[in-house]
DNA sequence: TTAGGTGCAAATTCTTTGCACCCTG
DNA sequence: CAGGGTGCAAAGAATTTGCACCTAA
């Protein structure tokens, strides 16, 4: 799957919402349009001031709760913090991560072959190079153990 | 650089102190060892709870001012949020990322040849890979320029 | 001695929740 | 019409800040 239009978003969703029977609000489309038209990964509050300029009565709390309504039904990911805490590594060799996506255990690894990663040349035309870093998803064995 | 064993750490520490003609204070000795003599990424309230123990007043907004002052002393460094919010993305495909280091900026790109990287034998000892993701850190033009 | 660090308590920021009313299917 | 969604306001959780006292160098 490739990145798509915003039109052929926008019908995935109602489609979505049909199979799975669930209802189609007008907030629950313009939240999900305010997220599908761009491609900078907004966060809440940006995604709120967008949606209240065609919508004005909508909530917060509302953009929130449709926001991982819109994660659980497949539509969207998130980035960045989800009900994780700031923590902190004493190790400062270069490494990479592994995190199990079940309980949030993060393992370093290291690997030669990984930190000199040859990268597309579309990255040329994002900015400059410092560092790459690698980070696996998984199931950890004691998750997978259980 | 490799994994160090904790006196070096802390005889780094000593030394990063004085070389920089900082203050050695009791609390910023047992709140880096808490960091130091662990692999598991401790969040700020379980650094909190172990240096707690041998050092009762200590509080939990020091741990906090701690821990940056040791970050900007380039002595430990930070996972997962670092006063950024949570953000959302509609791009479905298998991509990366390449985060700005200064603006934050988060731009997706894709690569066949990352999408299916070779691990290191390690990762076998840790858990069942499902996915991986690289992060590209650098600086993005608009940063550049000014 | 003194610049800067610390503890306390209160403030901020981001996100979630309880509840009564409203709308989609 | 019924069950689930929404807006409001208030609660929560994580992190930060102002201020007076204390301490390392």
């Amino acid at each position: 799957m490739s990145e798509q239009p915003i039109e052929a978003r926008m019908q995935r969703f109602k489609d979505v919402c049909r199979e799975k029977a669930v209802k189609l609000t007008h907030q629950r489309w313009e939240i999900y349009r305010e997220v599908a038209q761009t491609a900078e990964h907004p966060d809440a509050e940006r995604i709120f001031q967008g949606v209240r300029e065609r919508m004005p009565t909508v909530s917060l709390d509302t953009v929130y709760r449709t926001l991982w309504w819109l994660k659980d039904m497949g539509l969207i990911t998130v980035l960045g913090p989800t009900r994780e805490r700031t923590r902190f590594d004493a190790n400062l060799s270069h490494h990479h991560h592994f995190v199990c996506s079940l309980c949030g255990l993060t393992r370093d690894f290291s690997s030669e072959v990984l930190d000199h990663l040859e990268l597309p040349d579309t990255i040329q035309s994002i900015g400059q190079v410092q560092q790459t870093q690698v980070e696996v998803k998984g199931v950890c064995f004691d998750c997978a153990a259980s």
